[in-house]
RNA sequence: CGGGGUGUAGCGCAGUUGGCAGCGCACCGCGUUUGGGACGCGGGGGUCGGCGGUUCAAGUCCGCCCACCCCGACCA
């Protein structure tokens, strides 16, 4: 561990973004290019992460299960949009015990083709339906670059694969998982997210209709935090997904897939990061509290000890890490946690003991504006008060900034001023052609067609003919 | 695959006209410290990316190879 200063967020922010990952002990490269370890800090994340987002898909019905890591190749390429899409990407086995296989085994990228395969042979009758399972799992992508968290070879997610009886309960799943991932960023994460569909182009291979939570990251790129995918019927008629509805009739099912990886992890870091570092929002944070002992000597150490027992003792049901090092400073450790991203420290020393207080630091407003002293008494209280008032704080905060680089693009040169500074928000006619340009003047995409719209129809910012919905303009990670 | 760059201690780097392999941080030991990144003294750690060449002598000069990073095309 490194105690020199990190590299300022507005300098340079992707070295900011490295930095803070590895002094922060989040994760590392593992020797081979691009493969990612999770060290046990940003793990610990990742269970919040997964336990907030379970606890969401249990109560909207979905169970959890598992799936082969290795597909059959002749599974992928029996949806033409789904193969062409994700070949370029693909880690295939070739050899298997010595021999060469009859056929590769792909690495899973994703598990639409086996989950149907299975599927097909589950699902007989409309009494089947609908089939909502979920899976954890990790899946490679042969990235040609790559980025801690963000876009690594190998990476970790949930999954879910739902089969329905009507096109109507499929349209309705995925736009509810698509709430679930915004209830889940807003609420949970802090990072505000704006819910829309996907451009054609940006879908997914074999997808009807793609939908995304988008946020904005600190250096105002955008991040696709979150997919949801209606596939209408194309998987269902590529593995055979059919049921017998009450009329005896063969019918066709409709599947919807959804997803979440350890990409969130990165939106987390790049959305409520500073110069010190991380900063976690509390109801996720591994560690909630953190308390520091401060003493000369062993006489105060005996004094000051039970104190930190005993508030240690009172703050039961929140995540507390008391952090008694002795081979370090005070100031060091309060660089190390507020590094870590820690959102609530309490200092206790001598000078409590005596006035029956506890000094409060609270890790969104650094320096001594977000100190205070909390009275000993109740202060269960105080501190879960505290992390609430953080929480809705790191969201307000988040959300003025992502509003105030969100800019109205009424002519192609506004929308080239905008995508510089940050999003343009436009209307757009729905033509590729119009997206390609952009993208080639700015390197700017489309992230989400909004599910909020303003209604009534404008002039596309880019052909000037008409059109019936705003999009957001923006360059993404 | 195209353009640019870098390989020297765990990490970050310096190394001049070729002449004993260095610095900061980290690590280990002892002591003093401890309310915002402590200090002193002592210590351990090297196939200088690899192979070959020039030379009395190569981290340094020459040739080939390898690896990695950044910028493009691709992407949750």
């Amino acid at each position: 561990m490194s105690n020199e200063k990190l590299t300022s967020r507005s300098e340079n922010y992707s070295e900011w973004y490295n930095q803070v990952i590895q002094r922060a002990e989040m994760a590392d490269y593992a020797p081979v290019r691009g493969c990612m370890v999770v060290r046990p800090y940003g793990w610990a994340l990742w269970e919040n992460i997964q336990q907030s987002l379970d606890g969401m898909f249990k109560a909207t019905g979905h169970v959890n299960a598992a799936f082969p890591l290795f597909i059959p190749m002749s599974f992928l390429e029996k949806e033409k949009e789904h193969v062409e899409g994700f070949s370029p990407e693909l880690a295939i086995v070739t050899i298997g015990g010595g021999e060469k296989l009859e056929e590769p085994l792909v690495v899973r990228p994703t598990s639409e083709t086996i989950i149907g395969h299975m599927y097909s042979k589950w699902i007989k009758s409309y009494r089947d339906l609908p089939l909502l399972i979920n899976q954890w799992a990790n899946v490679v992508r042969w990235e040609m670059r790559t980025r801690l968290f963000l876009r690594t070879l190998e990476f970790y997610w949930q999954e879910g694969h739902t089969a329905h009886a009507t096109e109507k309960e499929a349209v309705e799943e995925t736009l509810r998982m698509l709430e679930v991932y915004t209830r889940f960023a807003v609420d949970d994460a802090a990072v505000p997210v704006i819910p829309g569909r996907k451009s054609n182009t940006e879908k997914f291979a074999g997808a009807v209709h793609s939908y995304s939570i988008e946020a904005m990251m600190g250096d105002t790129k955008a991040l696709q935090a979150g997919t949801s995918h209606l596939l209408g019927q194309n998987f269902a008629k590529a593995f055979n997904i059919q049921y017998l509805d009450v009329n005896n009739e063969l019918q066709y099912c409709w599947t919807t897939s959804w997803g979440v990886s350890t990409r969130f992890i990165g939106a987390i870091i790049m959305t409520h990061g500073d110069d010190q570092g991380l900063i976690m929002p509390p109801r996720l944070a591994p560690i909630q509290v953190v308390i520091v002992p401060i003493y000369k000597n062993d006489e105060e150490r005996s004094k000051v000890m039970p104190v930190v027992e005993k508030i240690r003792a009172e703050l039961n049901n929140i995540r507390v890490k008391v952090d008694d090092r002795t081979e370090v400073t005070p100031g060091f450790k309060f660089n190390d946690w507020e590094l870590r991203g820690v959102p609530l420290r309490l200092e206790i020393g001598p000078k409590d003991v005596e006035k029956g207080s506890v000094m409060a630091a609270r890790r969104d407003i650094p320096g001594r504006e977000g100190k205070s002293f909390l009275p000993q008494d109740n202060i269960h209280q105080s501190v879960s008060d505290l992390l609430v008032n953080i929480q809705s704080s790191l969201l307000k905060r988040a959300t003025a900034f992502r509003d105030s680089h969100i800019f109205d693009a009424a002519s192609y040169e506004e929308l080239l001023i905008a995508v510089e500074k940050g999003w343009a928000y436009a209307w757009w006619c729905g033509e590729p052609g119009c997206e390609a340009k952009v993208k080639e003047d700015t390197k700017a995409t489309t992230r989400c067609i909004p599910i909020e719209q303003p209604g009534g129809n404008g002039k596309c910012v880019v052909c000037g003919e008409t059109a019936h919905e705003k999009v957001y303009f923006a360059r993404a990670y």
